[in-house]
DNA sequence: TTCGCTGCAAAGGGTTTGCATATTG
DNA sequence: CAATATGCAAACCCTTTGCAGCGAA
């Protein structure tokens, strides 16, 4: 997982600028504990850059996946998350209020027999619990 | 797993119409054996009807869908795929051409535990495996 | 004949892109 | 000063919606 600092010497290091934009950015995503939107981010920033461009966070969280700094996630419902452990975890998706989290991975996940693979090569895997979360259960 | 005949008796039921589109649309999700798009479908209907319109295909998939008789689906690229097989089973998902296939569930899903669960009620659960199909792999 | 369905075209919503201007190094 | 980023607005793409005419029961 990332850090402000490590991505702004990484910037560095590649002849890309470290603007206050980007900098804020890498500290909303930093400081979230859900996997937000790009709204969130954007709201986040907002309350200090009011006049940031939601096309400017889209661009820095998209540089941040090309990156391999953060992953997207699309599972569920309209708008893309992001997500900034990139380490192998699972997640649980709430149906209803569309909150997805963490769960870290307590015993290896069993692989399909090579049969089954059909000539895929499998690179990583996840499993994913669809549910309702705490507040959502009624 | 619905068949055309099943889906007919029960629009037949329901007091809805059972019209060319609909039986086409049904039958060629039941012949692909891969999780087609909605374009994929209407591709193969417009073979026999040439002027159903794209509109008509996202209706009707979108209506079997809140039947509960086919599940959307959308890991990964842009458009939403659909899914006939409605049971529990795993996913592997070719990164490079976003191909689906099924896997067969040989062993359950570890859960995670209580306290990493943190009040959340699982309903399903399933694996996706990212990785390479066997036409991918360079 | 009635009511639901279709096709068409427009609208929607999230995300990307192009470009002139502003900012970083 | 050169090169990269930003903000703005328009463009994009997939999907949904509204509506007049059509077709199933």
């Amino acid at each position: 997982m990332f850090t402000t600092l490590s991505l702004c010497e990484r910037l560095h290091r590649e002849g890309k600028k470290v603007t206050p934009q980007r900098r804020l950015i890498y500290q909303a995503l930093e400081s979230k504990h859900s996997h937000p939107r790009a709204e969130d981010i954007y709201e986040d920033v907002r309350a200090i850059i009011p006049d940031i461009s939601l096309g400017t966070v889209y661009k820095t969280l998209r540089e941040l996946v090309e990156m391999g700094e953060i992953m997207e996630i699309k599972y569920y419902g309209e708008q893309s998350r992001f997500d900034i452990i990139t380490s192998p975890h699972n997640h649980l998706i709430c149906i209803k209020c569309q909150k997805i989290e963490d769960v870290l991975r307590q015993v290896p996940i069993p692989e399909p027999d090579s049969i089954e693979k059909n000539g895929f090569r499998i690179r990583q895997s996840e499993i994913l619990y669809w549910g309702y979360c705490s507040g959502c259960q009624s």
